[in-house]
DNA sequence: ATCATATATATGATTTTCCGGATATATTGC
DNA sequence: GCAATATATCCGGAAAATCATATATATGAT
């Protein structure tokens, strides 16, 4: 993993807020990270697809739903940075979290995990 | 420090290697970075110039030149991002590294520390 | 004191990169 | 077939980076 490359991942508020929404709740889908963030799906979408083609992100697909979570592979260092960020700054991604939390008609998980 | 304006300024090389340099060196001048990562004096200038507004560097005059540091009111979350990408990507910086050891006239510190 | 050199900063202009909106297509499930 | 999701692409606009240049300060030599 290439720490300029990396750092550029997490340069972007929609990217960076979702790396930190996901590491918290394991695995979330592009629907809901579209009602946690307010943004339109097709960015949430073409994000995700990034920081997968980087290699921040894995997808596994559940029916109608694709999840995403942090790829298992991604070096420990990269990781300590994410959660060094999470835990620092609990404000930066709160009020997407509590959208989040109340949003209905969430995706039931049906526990593959790749 | 707003996580989303730190990454930012991690997000480019010249900044990215300058902060793992001056962290390394505990401090240094323009014309030492010019010479280590081989990019012009107004670069590395202006790039310095915005980590420092940023809060991330802190400069001092000592005669003819500028040393510049890391921030010492820097949150602690964020030089420890600095320190862990540094140890776990030691040859980020060591074409850098070796080409500041081999310059020659490197300007001597007067032990002012700010 | 003055001149020459080295360093740092500031600015304007150009280029490049990135981001976002809109749209179209494919896949899945009902 | 219909609705929801994901991907891909085009394009316009915004932001950032780079280059070139100019100015200011400090040091050393004449």
């Amino acid at each position: 993993m290439d720490p300029l490359a990396f750092f550029k991942c997490l340069a972007d508020d929609t990217r960076l807020k979702s790396l930190l929404l996901i590491d918290r709740e394991q695995e979330l889908c592009v629907c809901e990270l579209t009602e946690g963030l307010q943004v339109s799906q097709p960015k949430v979408s073409r994000h995700l697809a990034q920081l997968r083609a980087y290699g921040l992100l894995k997808d596994r697909r559940d029916g109608q739903w694709i999840f995403y979570r942090i790829n298992p592979e991604l070096p420990v260092w990269a990781i300590e940075v994410i959660r060094t960020t999470a835990n620092n700054n609990p404000g930066f991604i709160e009020e997407a979290h509590q959208l989040l939390c109340g949003m209905g008609d969430r995706p039931v998980r049906r526990e593959q995990r790749c």
